[in-house]
DNA sequence: TATTATATTGCAATTATTTGCAAATGCAAT
DNA sequence: ATTGCATTTGCAAATAATTGCAATATAATA
């Protein structure tokens, strides 16, 4: 890779925020640096990271997909369907089931950072609570 | 849900099909039987079908959303990022990957067709090859 | 059957993402 | 510094997906 402004300010803008960021979003960032940057550009970039495994590429079922930079630890995410709540896991498990997985397969998985959804403890209590109402009113 | 007329075809249609396919491709296949409807409306039912947890809706890789009947066996894809080649992987050791995480976070997943990115066992054979061909002419 | 409430649809507009192509840029070897 | 080549960029157009809203259709029930 050639050392491109926009990939080194992406990496800079992603390393700041640590979050996950929309491509308008790090668009938005890193207008203040590159006043006149194109958003097919920030495309292109990001996808270029991404295929060099510095940045992350997920759908967190948002509306849009969403960047974060591989920096530190790798985690991974629960997202609740009910309420949205985003909840981090580390790799150590998932890192187990892709070895499993490998070595069943012979496949090399490089998923880095995986998105699970579902519902958390409190939305399933809520609607648990939900069940017992119905039934009641009933 | 209300029996919609949509829903019924669209579910005939991926239950004939036993394939991954794309919105647009669902349009095209039910306009034999529904020629006026409109693309908007497959989406919405689209959508309607994964909540209702009777299809799957899934990003291969391959530019656009994919969908799947959920009626058989649960399975899941392993995706080569080099050919595209896709592998099925069964539900069982997926299975109980999600249950550890459901016991140690209390969080209940539903996800019920995941795509792991990689590199197939053929891919990672060839990358060899030619890290000793390179390593051999310099 | 008439009425009401709710779900579904079409259409047009909006948002999100990708692509082709020509111009500009960066890098390496003269 | 100049040339040659591959990468990166901007711009406009194409493709994918979503949304608001009014019209229509369905189901429940009065």
């Amino acid at each position: 890779m050639r050392t491109s402004s926009v990939d080194q300010i992406i990496i800079e803008t992603l390393s700041k925020e640590h979050a996950h960021l929309t491509s308008l979003q790090v668009f938005e960032e890193i207008r203040s640096q590159l006043p006149a940057v194109n958003l097919s550009t920030v495309y292109r970039a990001l996808e270029r990271l991404v295929k060099l495994g510095k940045v992350s590429i997920s759908d967190m079922g948002t509306g849009s997909t969403v960047y974060e930079l591989l920096a530190d630890g790798l985690h991974h995410h629960l997202v609740c369907q009910k309420c949205g709540n985003v909840m981090t896991i580390g790799h150590e498990e998932v890192s187990r089931f892709f070895a499993t997985i490998q070595q069943q397969t012979q496949f090399d998985i490089v998923t880095n950072h995986l998105i699970l959804f579902g519902t958390c403890k409190a939305c399933q209590a809520a609607s648990e609570l939900q069940k017992d109402k119905t039934t009641t009113d009933n």
